[in-house]
DNA sequence: GTCTATAGTACGATAGAC
DNA sequence: GTCTATCGTACTATAGAC
């Protein structure tokens, strides 16, 4: 790795750690990579860390929110504008979905942070889990309305198992995507975009089953 | 489901460990869940696991087969005994999901295991990896075949993309459904599996995208 | 603000008594 | 086959020189 002759001028200790982790992070997951991995990746020292951000879990934080926290606010954005576009229709299913998945890839800066959060909604590790759960619900409960409105003929019950689902597959795309198999790099972004709403929104507006009308 | 009074007659310590391991790891993932950790819970003392198993990695192995290479062979025997079925026309869509899915939950012991298989297959665990590709695309590649012939105007890179959709909201419901959410173990097996099948089959049945023909 | 040294803890694995 | 004691290593976090 470089050296950098002026840490000062190009990216500051605080920021090259931040991205640095976001990779090794993404790369083998938070309990395989230790502080020590990332301060000789950074080109820091062992405390750098601990000075900056006051442990391990607190960098972890930090780095996730700060790209979370501006995806799940443009998915708010694009949906608050889709749904002042339908008026007192409701919305299409195809542009809810594509309000919530664009900025998923939109903003992940070339890839790096889609494997990251893929990652990091997988991980048992407990200062992460209530983090996930405190970003996402909000967002869930906004998208989860949306289609229900959008899918009148759906019990609230139908909406939320097919919103899951779909969150799954985006989440399993989140983690593949960029090494699993070659086959998954030949597309271009717009037409992951496009296979991923196709799938959901026809997995959405799927037949209701049979009799269980419990919603 | 009867219970072995005697420890020493009902299950010996190898399969103690197994059961005990499966349990933990299942809820706090491979790397957070020490050998000390198991053999405590199971009773055990320290050295057991090397004894019996010789490293973490082997135990993790041997855990993790003993109920995968069963539940790929009932897939596939349910493939076959469909095919067979159908004659010289192809099976249903929603039959070729279904011998994938069924033997997910049925075999998955009252849902500890499935819990582990998306613990599992999220994991960056080097050993695990290799395992879980060893493992899974033989059985992959048996689908996927099944599928191009129920779906012949789909070109294969519709049905790579699909099936990995499918495999990914698989996933993300082996991981999330015994505890994620109240609502998740509000249904009964049945359910979920027509739920599942019902999402996946209208995603593969969804109208193909436009002008990407170089499958 | 950067770096070194190290404390304190936990880990996987092994040796050897029984 | 079971158990205890322990080795060597790696970890997070901190203290203190510069």
């Amino acid at each position: 790795m470089g050296h950098e002759i002026q840490t000062d001028e190009g990216v500051d200790t605080r920021e090259k750690l931040l991205n640095t982790a976001e990779q090794l992070f993404a790369e083998h997951g938070l309990e395989r990579v230790s502080v020590r991995d990332i301060t000789n990746a950074a080109g820091a020292n062992l405390g750098a860390i601990n000075y900056h951000f006051g442990s391990k879990d607190r960098l972890i934080a930090v780095m996730f929110e700060r790209r979370l926290i501006p995806m799940n606010s443009e998915r708010l954005r694009r949906l608050d504008e889709i749904e002042a576009a339908a008026g007192s229709s409701p919305a299409s299913v195809e542009s809810i979905l594509e309000a919530f998945i664009r900025p998923t890839i939109e903003l992940s800066s070339g890839g790096i942070f889609t494997r990251l959060l893929g990652r990091i909604l997988s991980e048992p590790r407990p200062c992460v889990e209530a983090l996930c759960k405190s970003h996402f619900d909000p967002v869930r409960n906004r998208f989860d309305a949306a289609l229900r409105r959008a899918l009148p003929h759906l019990t609230s019950r139908d909406v939320f198992w097919r919103l899951s689902f779909t969150f799954g597959l985006l989440h399993h795309w989140l983690m593949k995507s960029p090494s699993w198999n070659p086959e998954w790099a030949a597309d271009d972004t717009e037409q992951q975009v496009q296979r991923l709403i196709g799938f959901a929104a026809a997995g959405m507006r799927a037949p209701a089953g049979n009799g269980v009308e419990n919603g």
